[in-house]
DNA sequence: GCGATCAGGT
DNA sequence: CACACCTGATCGC
């Protein structure tokens, strides 16, 4: 749950998701997306009354977040003063301090967070600096690259601050099933059980809560049928979403909820009370959407559990996982992390401790010692000192996005090498990591790396270059987006998601996908390796340059 | 009577 | 399995 007060360091005259207290004195209000969490004090009757005299104080947020929040009646006294803007599309606004006239200029820009039905994060660009307040998120490695607003040129923005939503930045939720994986593994146990007979039908037991509207929208897709749920008013001007609910209890998809429910479901009945026709009782299965989280090494394990003769839990999350937090981070290297959220059994120092190296580290000087291996490194670019315990493979800063592009490779059926990261190690000799550390004490164990010649973290950061390199154009970005939030299966059927990456295929909220980079060859990774334990440099490439922050296929077309 | 807050539930 | 929200009790205005 949210905790952020509602206010940045850098822009105190606005309010984010919180509107209650000191926020109540604010020169403008943003609303990420609508869950009652960051909607506090938003109905308030204070805020109610400044309204009325106010001509300037505005609410910005998507338009989907708008028609959401003014579909209940007690948030109508908004209605003259909500902006709703495009996502991806800078625009300009005025803070004025309605007492003194005091007049500051900033541009906000929404940029989507695959977190619910209109949710944002807001980019926010002005005489303090350019902060990024995520609000919740769930994006998918490789989606920060894809957001053209978060770059200038090819480069990455030069951001001062990210408010964060760390529900999951903590090592144990290292990795989370994407969505498209989610969604098939739902897609697959009802396709079993509405097979069997038309008295068979699935309850989706979701919270009352916005963002399970991809997975109805994509059900009912899927089983040509319609998703019965308690109201369609929210989704008045939602075509797509309107498309596959009803509030017709005669379907075998339900998502219908009811204050006794799971009461009702024990008793072998629906909360919408629906039976079949002719007196022969339903047969019911539910369905648990929840989340399911997996250590750094661990092997996914199914996306459905079976917790009792017809209940069922299915993967689902509403948040990025500690990896996907990483990469987004690791990509923005922002000087100043805040985080918004502290995970249950950890304190707001463990987090932001955690944080640490995720920050950009604004150097004076230019030699950096570090503990081991290479000591010395220079670089006139910021960079990130990243030593943080889940990357101990590595005692390098920016090595986050390198393992995640060997990772990548070591997921890719058709590289015949096996384990990248092994095969690197040994031939750099070290040993592979899972022969000394315990599954349960790997993020505390320290890796006992040998010194070596050569730095693992510079040899990488030459593998990197060569690894990331993508041979395409990235993908367009569209623009004017209707929901704010995509479902995969209502996308005009692009491609089998089989055919698709690991980072394309749980990208499926409107963030246009990126050409996958091409890992190379068994020919071309053993030369590669062997000449990076004999610690030649490999490519002719400045390790200066700032490869992990460059926009795949950037610099080619826009340079 | 209304709102805020907390505990306890799913 | 930890998200988001509901209900009910209690307190203060």
């Amino acid at each position: 749950m949210s905790s952020f007060a509602g206010r940045m360091k850098e822009y105190p005259y606005i309010s984010l998701d919180r509107f209650d207290r000191e926020n109540l004195h604010a020169r403008a209000y943003f609303l990420s997306h609508c869950h009652k969490d960051h909607m506090k004090g938003l109905k308030g009757p204070l805020l109610k009354r400044k309204l009325k005299f106010s001509l300037t104080v505005k609410l910005y947020c998507s338009f989907v977040t708008k028609e959401l929040l003014l579909s209940n009646p007690k948030y109508g006294f908004w209605a003259d003063h909500i902006v709703a803007l495009e996502l991806e599309s800078p625009t300009q606004i005025s803070l004025i301090d309605e007492a003194s006239g005091e007049k500051e200029e900033a541009v906000v820009t929404l940029l989507p967070a695959g977190h619910c039905p209109g949710s944002v994060m807001f980019l926010i660009e002005g005489a303090q600096g350019t902060v990024l307040y995520t609000g919740d998120f769930r994006l998918a490695e490789g989606d920060a690259s894809r957001i053209e607003v978060l770059h200038s040129g090819s480069r990455v923005k030069d951001i001062q601050s990210v408010y964060l939503d760390s529900t999951f930045y903590d090592p144990r939720f290292y990795q989370i099933p994407s969505r498209e994986a989610c969604l098939s593994g739902i897609r697959g146990l009802v396709l079993d059980w509405l097979s069997r007979s038309t008295y068979h039908v699935v309850w989706l037991n979701c919270k009352a809560a916005y963002g399970y509207e991809y997975l109805f929208t994509n059900l009912g897709e899927e089983f040509h049928t319609q998703v019965h749920v308690n109201s369609l008013d929210m989704f008045k001007k939602m075509p797509e979403i309107l498309a596959h609910v009803t509030t017709e209890r005669a379907t075998q998809i339900h998502a219908c909820r009811h204050p006794k429910d799971e009461e009702f479901m024990r008793g072998n009945r629906l909360p919408c009370g629906s039976f079949a026709s002719d007196g022969t009782p339903l047969k019911i299965i539910s369905i648990k959407p929840s989340t399911m989280w997996f250590g750094e090494r661990t092997r996914k394990t199914n996306v459905i559990v079976k917790t009792g003769s017809s209940s069922y839990r299915a993967c689902f999350s509403f948040h990025s996982s500690y990896a996907e937090i990483r990469d987004f981070l690791s990509y923005l290297q922002p000087i100043n992390i805040y985080p918004s959220v502290v995970p249950l059994g950890r304190t707001h120092a463990d987090v932001t401790e955690l944080l640490k190296p995720m920050c950009r580290e604004v150097i004076s000087s230019a030699v950096i010692y570090r503990p081991l291996g290479t000591l010395k490194r220079t670089r006139q670019e910021p960079t990130c000192h990243d030593v943080d315990c889940a990357d101990w493979l590595f005692e390098s800063g920016d090595m986050a996005p390198v393992r995640k592009r060997l990772m990548k490779l070591e997921a890719t059926p058709t590289t015949p090498l096996g384990d990248p990261v092994h095969l690197l190690l040994s031939l750099i000799g070290c040993q592979a990591p899972e022969a000394f550390v315990d599954e349960d004490e790997k993020h505390s164990a320290q890796f006992p790396l040998p010194l070596n010649p050569i730095s693992p973290g510079h040899v990488l950061s030459q593998a990197k270059t060569m690894l990331i390199q993508d041979g395409e154009c990235q993908g367009e970005i569209l623009a004017g987006i209707d929901t704010g939030w995509k479902e995969s299966g209502s996308h005009a059927h692009q491609t089998d998601p089989s055919e698709l990456s690991e980072s394309q295929v749980s990208s499926d909220f409107e963030v246009p996908s990126t050409p996958e980079s091409h890992p190379p060859g068994t020919d071309e990774l053993i030369v590669l390796y062997k000449r990076l334990a004999a610690g030649e440099q490999v490519l002719g490439l400045n390790p200066e340059d700032r490869a992990c922050r460059t926009k795949p296929g950037g610099p080619s077309l826009q340079d």
